[in-house]
Order: C-alpha cells, then sequence, then structure tokens
DNA sequence: TTAGCTGGAGTTTTT
DNA sequence: CTCCAGCTAA
C-alpha cells in the first residue's frame, strides 16, 4: 500500500475508485456512499502524484453548490492555487468557454444570458411581434420545445416536422433563434448547444482543448442529457488515441430529472462507448442505520432494468420505520407537530428535522400547523436572490449599459418605475423596430409625436446611465443604477418597499464579494481570454447562479422541501407524508412504467436521506385544488417488507394496494378505512352494494368495471373502466350505475 | 396607469 | 383552494 496519506480511511473499493488507472471509469455510488470524497481524492491523488497538472483536470457539475464543494474540499487537501482548474457546472464551462472564444462562437463580447424568466418573456414578446394565436402556441409550450430540442442537440432544421402545427413549432423556434441572435443573448440551453457547436466545428480550438484536458471528472452521471454526453464525448476525444480518461459518478437508482431531459441510458452508452472495463460500487452507506437501507434496497428492487446495487452499513438496524395513517391532511400535519414536539424535547435539533412530501403544494398545511405550534420552520424552493423582480429590474438597467439592444431587459425597466410610457407608445416602437430590422433602442430614430419624447427620455436615461458607470468599479456602478434608475426612490415611497430597498444594497454587497471572490477570479485566470469585463461576468453570474433559495437562516429550524430538492441532503429524522396513490406516486406519472419507475427512485432518495428515524405517513383524504380527495395508501408501503414498519395507528388491513388485479376483486367500496371517525362515516358499512371488480352498467357509458374505490357514505365514488370511453370516476350519490 | 376582476390551471427543478 | 395572467373599467 501508498503511503500517501490521502489515501488513509478509505474503503476498499473508495481505494480502488481513487486510484484507478487513467482509463475510464464508471462509479456506482449509492446514497450516502462517499462519493464526494471519493471525487475529491481522486483528483488530489492525480494531482499529488504527478499524473496530471491541475490545468489537465475538468470536473463537472450539475449545480454551484457541489462544485463549490468539490473546489474547497480539493484545496483543503491539497493546497493549491485554484488558477487553471476548470471545476464547474456544465452551464458555468460552457460560458467560459463561450466568453474565451466568442468571436469563433458567432456571439457580441459581452453576450448575455437569459434565465428561464428571461426566455419565456422574450417568447412571449417574439409571439406577440408576429402576432401568433398564443392559444393555439402557448409560450410555455413553445419554451419547453425549443428547449427540448436544444437538449438533443437540433437545431430547428434537424427538428422533425410532419404536419403543420409541428412545421409552425419549428418555423417559430427559428424565429426564436433569430431574434436571440440579433439580440445578443444566449438561454441556458444554447450555452451548451453553442459551445458543442463551437468546438465540433472548430478544429483548432477542439484539438486545443482535448489536448489539454487528460482526465474529466463528472459528478451525477445519471443526470446528464443527451447533449451534455455528447458535449463529453467531444470533449473527451472519444474513440481517438488521444481519448481522455472520464470517470463518470453516478447513481442509476438516483435518477429523479427525466422530466427535464435527464437520460439515464447515458450510464449504459457510456459504458460501452467508453470501453469501461470495471465498473466500481459504493454500497457501504455511511448516512442511515439498516431498517432504514434495507427499506430502501426492497423498493428499488421492483425497478427494472437497473445497473444493480445494494447499500449496506456497518451500523446497527436501528429504529423501526414509524407508519401512521392520518384522517386527512389536517390532521397529519397535526401529528407530524406533535413527533416534532416529542423529538425536540429528546433534544434532537430542529435543523436535523426534515419534512419531505412529493409536491410543493402539500407544504401549506405543514406550514400551517408548524406555525400554530411556534416551531421554527424554513421552507426551501421559493424565490432565489437574483430572481427578485426588484433585483431584476436593476440588473436590466446593467444589462442596458452592457447592451443596450438587450430588448428583454429593456421591455423590462422601459416604464418601471414608471415613466408615461405605457401599452401603445411600446407597440408603436415594438412595430418601428419590426420594420426597420433593429433593436428597440435602435427604433426611436422611426418614431415620432409624444412616444417619441417619452421614448427618447427613456433612452436619454439609459446613454446617461452608461456615460455616469464608465470606469466605475462593480459596486459603484450598482449605486449608480439604482439612484440614476429611480429605482430607490420609487422603492422608497412604496409602503412594503423596505425589504426590496434591502434587497438592491445587497446588489451592492453582492457585486463586492463578486469580485474579490472566485467568481470573477476564476473567469480571470483564464488563459486563452482577454480580461473579461466585470460587468459581464457579474451578470453571467446572476444568471447562472441565482444565489440561495432563501436568505434566512436565523434560529435553528425544521427544515421543509420537496423530495427532489431533498436529494443529496441528509437528517437524523425525516418525515415523508403524503404517500398516497395518485400524489405518491403521483397520478401524472402512474400510466407509464417509466413513469412509475422514476417514481420509485423518487421514494428510494427520500427514504435514503434519513440517518437514524424516518417517518411514513398518509391520510385517508386531503384537499387538493379546493376538493377533498380520498386516496388509497401509496404502493409503496406494500414494496417495504412489513418486519421494517412499526404501525403507529392499528395496522393496515387487507385492503393493501395491488394494482388493478384480482387480489382487490374483494374490496367493499365504502369500508375501506381500518379505523372509523365517528361522524365521517354516514352510512357506514358496505351499503352502496358496489365493489371493486364489479361489473356494472352506466345510462351513458354502457358497461363497465369497477377499478377502484374511494370514499365512504355520502362521498362514496368508484372509478370506473368503461373501455373505449376510457376510465371515469362516477360518485355513487350522483351516477345512475347498476349492476350489470 | 393601475386596481380589481375573472378564468384557468394546478408535479418535480437547475442552469 | 389559491395563485397567476390577462383583461376591463375608472
Amino acid at each position: 500500500m501508498t503511503a500517501n496519506p490521502l489515501l488513509n480511511g478509505l474503503n476498499e473499493p473508495q481505494f480502488q475508485a481513487v486510484t484507478l488507472p487513467p482509463r475510464s471509469a464508471l462509479i456506482l455510488a449509492g446514497a450516502g456512499s462517499g462519493k464526494t470524497r471519493v471525487l475529491t481524492t481522486r483528483l488530489a491523488w492525480l494531482i499529488s502524484t504527478g499524473q496530471v497538472s491541475p490545468h489537465g483536470i475538468l470536473a463537472v457539475t450539475f449545480t454551484n453548490k457541489a462544485a463549490k464543494e468539490m473546489l474547497a474540499r480539493l484545496t483543503a487537501m491539497l493546497p493549491m492555487n485554484a488558477r487553471g482548474l476548470w471545476i464547474g457546472t456544465f452551464h458555468g464551462l460552457c460560458n467560459r468557454l463561450l466568453r474565451a472564444h466568442w468571436r469563433e462562437a458567432g456571439l457580441p463580447q459581452l453576450f448575455q444570458i437569459l434565465d428561464t424568466a428571461d426566455q419565456l418573456s422574450a417568447i412571449k414578446r417574439m409571439l406577440k411581434a408576429l402576432n401568433i394565436d398564443d392559444e393555439k402556441f402557448p409560450a410555455r409550450d413553445l419554451m419547453y420545445f425549443i428547449n427540448s430540442a436544444k437538449e438533443q442537440g437540433l437545431r430547428p432544421n434537424e427538428v422533425e416536422a410532419w404536419d403543420d402545427f409541428a412545421r409552425k413549432r419549428v418555423e417559430l423556434y427559428q424565429s426564436y433563434e433569430a431574434q436571440c441572435q440579433r439580440e445578443g443573448v444566449v438561454d441556458f440551453a444554447e450555452l451548451l448547444l453553442r459551445c458543442f457547436e463551437l468546438l465540433s466545428r472548430n478544429e483548432p480550438i477542439r484539438a486545443h482543448y482535448q489536448r489539454r484536458f487528460r482526465h474529466i471528472l463528472v459528478d451525477e452521471f445519471q443526470d446528464t442529457n443527451v447533449l451534455q454526453y455528447r458535449w463529453l464525448k467531444l470533449l473527451a476525444a472519444q474513440g481517438s488515441e488521444h481519448e481522455a480518461a472520464v470517470m463518470a459518478v453516478g447513481d442509476d437508482d438516483q435518477s429523479i430529472y427525466r422530466f427535464r431531459g435527464a437520460e439515464v441510458g447515458n450510464m449504459r452508452d457510456f459504458e460501452r462507448e467508453f470501453h469501461v472495463d470495471s465498473v466500481i460500487r459504493l454500497e457501504q452507506n455511511y448516512r442511515s442505520h439498516g431498517n432504514i437501507l434495507d427499506a430502501a434496497n426492497a423498493v428499488i428492487k421492483h425497478n427494472d432494468g437497473r445497473l444493480g446495487k445494494n447499500l449496506w452499513t456497518e451500523a446497527g438496524s436501528g429504529e423501526p420505520l414509524r407508519v401512521y395513517e392520518a384522517f386527512n391532511d389536517i390532521e397529519e400535519a397535526r401529528w407530524v407537530v406533535e413527533e416534532i414536539r416529542a423529538l425536540i424535547s429528546d433534544g434532537a435539533a430542529r435543523s436535523d428535522i426534515a419534512l419531505l412530501y412529493r409536491s410543493n403544494a402539500q407544504s401549506r398545511v405543514l406550514e400551517h400547523a408548524l406555525f400554530s405550534a411556534g416551531i421554527p420552520y424554513r421552507v426551501y424552493g421559493g424565490l432565489r436572490f437574483f430572481e427578485r423582480q426588484e433585483v431584476k429590474h436593476a440588473l436590466a438597467y446593467m444589462r442596458l449599459i452592457a447592451n443596450p439592444h438587450d430588448d428583454t431587459a429593456f421591455t423590462r425597466v422601459v416604464n418601471f418605475p414608471t415613466r408615461g410610457i405605457g401599452a401603445r407608445s411600446l407597440e408603436q416602437l415594438q412595430d418601428a423596430a419590426q420594420a426597420h430590422g433593429t433593436s428597440l433602442y435602435g427604433a426611436l430614430n422611426f418614431l415620432t409625436g409624444k412616444a417619441a419624447q417619452s421614448v427618447g427620455h427613456f433612452i436619454g436615461l439609459v446613454d446617461q446611465l452608461r456615460f455616469a458607470c464608465e470606469g466605475l468599479k462593480l459596486p459603484e456602478m450598482v449605486e449608480q443604477v439604482l439612484e440614476l434608475s429611480g429605482l430607490r426612490a420609487h422603492y422608497q415611497n412604496e409602503k412594503e418597499g423596505q425589504d426590496r430597498i434591502a434587497n438592491l444594497d445587497e446588489i451592492i454587497s453582492a457585486a463586492t464579494n463578486f469580485i474579490s471572490e472566485e467568481g470573477y477570479a476564476q473567469v480571470a485566470a483564464e488563459d486563452e481570454a482577454a480580461p473579461p469585463d466585470p460587468l459581464a461576468a457579474f451578470l453571467s453570474h446572476a444568471s447562472l447562479e441565482a444565489g440561495e433559495h432563501q436568505a434566512d437562516a436565523g434560529q435553528s429550524a425544521v427544515q421543509l422541501m420537496t423530495v427532489h430538492s431533498a436529494k443529496g441532503l441528509e437528517f437524523d429524522a425525516v418525515f415523508l407524508g403524503g404517500l398516497e396513490e395518485g400524489l405518491f406516486p403521483h397520478e401524472n406519472s402512474i400510466l407509464e412504467r417509466e413513469g412509475l419507475e422514476e417514481e420509485r427512485r423518487l421514494m428510494y432518495v427520500a427514504i435514503t436521506r434519513a440517518r437514524k428515524r424516518l417517518y411514513l405517513s398518509f391520510a385517508q383524504s386531503r384537499m387538493l385544488h379546493g376538493q377533498t380527495r380520498y386516496n388509497l395508501r401509496s404502493r409503496f408501503f406494500e414494496e417495504i417488507p412489513a418486519e421494517l414498519m412499526k404501525w403507529l395507528t392499528p395496522p393496515a388491513n387487507a385492503r393493501g394496494f395491488g394494482g388493478f388485479g384480482n387480489d382487490r376483486a374483494a374490496q367493499p367500496v365504502a369500508s375501506s378505512n381500518p379505523r372509523t371517525f365517528g361522524s365521517a362515516r354516514k352510512s357506514g358499512g358496505n351499503a352502496t352494494g358496489f365493489h371493486v371488480g364489479q361489473q356494472v352498467t352506466h345510462a351513458k357509458f354502457g358497461a363497465g368495471v369497477i377499478v377502484n374505490a374511494e370514499g365512504s357514505g355520502s362521498d362514496a365514488r368508484v372509478q370506473v373502466n368503461f373501455g373505449r370511453d376510457g376510465v371515469k370516476w362516477l360518485a355513487l350519490a350522483v351516477a345512475k350505475l347498476s349492476a350489470a
């Protein structure tokens, strides 16, 4: 064994992964298996053993947080100058490449990055200018269409279109591209696609980076999309004699972003195309007790086509999973609060307790209960700093300084604070711009009358800002913008404007930090590039790294978040609520196998967040979209071995979920709940005379089969499969159903 | 220009 | 139910 202290304390597979010879490898890293440690130690080991200089490394992540953590841990292990190290997100790295080679990429030097909200408003503006019926082509759908095309690496001329509707969408994709090019802006997907095209079309640039990067490490590989994988193949010179060593680290069981283009299949493709001869599995878990891991393993086993992995731990089996069946969502929340109180009085820190749910709508009831109980909590997932309207307004003024032809920024602030430029003036301006093929800024000369005056005034302001900021440092520039634009004054006059002013001031600090900290320095370290423009760099930073989800740190608080945002985190105690059919697994995913398997992976992620204690709960009824819904408990309960669970409510009876199979045929409607709740059961028992699996006839839909039932008494509803007429929910009190 | 209304939709999210 | 976008009236 080596004496290298870096390798101390690694388990066998970790050690193997860290010290692999320079060939491409796939590391299957289970939840809590020390993945980040392996990645960073691998980097440190490669560098410290002289196998590669920091210059020859490319490490790619999905989030800024992950990139920062990797960098921090690496420099802690191996003190070095971070300059020349390429560690970042796909988008951040592509931005860096495009800034360095903007000319070759066909972009203006100070191109701006549109975030999702900017992109949507750009599309809306385009649809309006082209007089497109937005009923037929909703901006959101079009955005989704464009982004998914780009994520597959497809330009408009490469998208297949077989009917008029599809052809029109492609045409709109084309116009959108033209608009972006005209305005000098790129959206997130464009960053990647443009960078990919730059590398594939420009031989010298491609060769340069292919020669440079000898070791490429990819984190969360299961989340890569088609384009990202192609980008990696290209940079790695895959298939050539100069192929770099790519270490792909990921977990197919934790792939939960299919809906935004992630392609788990990339893992198998990688294995084949990069001729991976050894797949290393990190299966020892350092996070959870045995029962929790057993539950997770048992659930995920129900998925097909896994690469295969089984988590284990040296820790004991620990406590059983605690299962609670609530009467309704409110009662579920009440119970959660009660348990949290008990945990806290047993000495648990609030921040070690997490409440996880499938969809954001579920947080409301929980928040209400926590608030009433006076328990501090924190909800993840709100607006982030650079997404706040006052911050975006200020940034829009700054974008106009960098590029007055940025129409997205222009429209955002042309009348904010209000300066008498209403819809009709703007319309005139837009028409003029359209007619003369120029930006809104450039269209002033074609205006006449009152509009010319008011718009002229605003354009004067933009020019004034540009002159006033000439040569200023970034924070001073922000200060100027806040004053001259009238933003600060505007919010000072507003009743509730104090928070907004505080956020505006926060931009100044953000700018100060940005200049002195890594973000800017990293770009500045780029050897090939001209010194970057601090303003453009700051604006990129704002788009690519929208900041914390919520600023409040304050006192230790219970953590509330969706299962998606909990990925990568861990807590001593985890409450997983709303485990009901239709909610989790979500009804929109239940129909196709792929969707259901992703829900199951989501369940796997949720379970593996818990260190010591895991609570699972579901409610017999809950308020959703203003209606009371009666759901069956989630099928995932049937996938967890019964001996791992301790029921805090009378244990489930034989009504277990069994899909639509025969084993449910005897389930009586209106008697499915193991507990009764007084008046909730008005006409108790099996009074309706119907049961799941029964053949029935409906006056309008004809013959059908009852496939599902929920509720009781006058609320009882049955789901009936009418075959060609589809599956319908019918209230027994209303629908005229008769036994066939 | 803005307040107030109406209608429609309503998983998951990072960059 | 509750949030939003988009429209109408003042």
